[in-house]
DNA sequence: GTATCGTACAACCAAATGGTTGTATATGAG
DNA sequence: CTCATATACAACCATTTGGTTGTACGATAC
């Protein structure tokens, strides 16, 4: 089931941008409401300018987009691109699933 | 059902150190088989350095660990943090699906 | 023993990152 | 119209990142 695939480079954009803790603050409220980035910006201890910053890295790596509302401009999570990155971790585990039951095959016939 | 409590700095690093091709590709030739470091070297077109500052990145994070074997190291993905990452990612979704579900209450009440 | 292999680690460098301030511009309020 | 608000964006700076080369050292091969 898969759906999409992400170009390698898109992908590191994906995780490059979760690697922060206020990227991330920002992507768990613009999934739970729609959210201004003067509102986002309010929030954090750092200027305008770093927060807008910060979305537009969300933004390239398609974790949020904005739309304009008068002259605000509202920040949306994307859940779309969070189920990409959860489908890479989960081919790394199956992997390893794969690995171990691999050896329990190997177990089995080792071991009558 | 949370495992263990992953501070934001390891948070920052797990995510980081896959924000990588080569990094992700190292992670999944440890999960998939125990590889020594001048094995991984030899796949990728850089220094023997460069991939082990990859694997002390990867191990950093808690992504993978290494083990002395003669005069080896070998590298072996650890699945736990890898797990890790997908429930912080779950998380987000969960977010997104509870608004969704405040959103058709909203509808149920709104139009009978 | 000596030579070689696998690793560790330091020093160095260019580029990217994450913040700042300043300026410009469009929209909304009064 | 004027003023304040919300955003965009450039320029700048310190730090981090991702690579390099060089040196050192323990373990194995011969």
């Amino acid at each position: 089931m898969v759906v999409y695939e992400l170009s390698e480079e898109q992908t590191n954009k994906v995780f490059r941008a979760l690697a922060d803790a206020t990227r991330r603050d920002i992507v768990r409220r613009t999934l739970h409401a729609e959210v201004s980035i003067s509102e986002l910006a309010a929030s954090y201890d750092m200027s305008f300018a770093a927060v807008q910053k910060h979305v537009a890295a969300l933004e390239a790596a398609g974790l949020v987009n904005k739309i304009a509302r008068g002259r605000e401009r509202i920040v949306r999570g994307q859940p779309d691109t969070i189920r990409h990155a959860q489908e890479l971790l989960s081919s790394l585990e199956d992997i390893w699933r794969q690995r171990i039951s691999r050896l329990d095959d190997f177990l089995a016939d080792e071991t009558p």
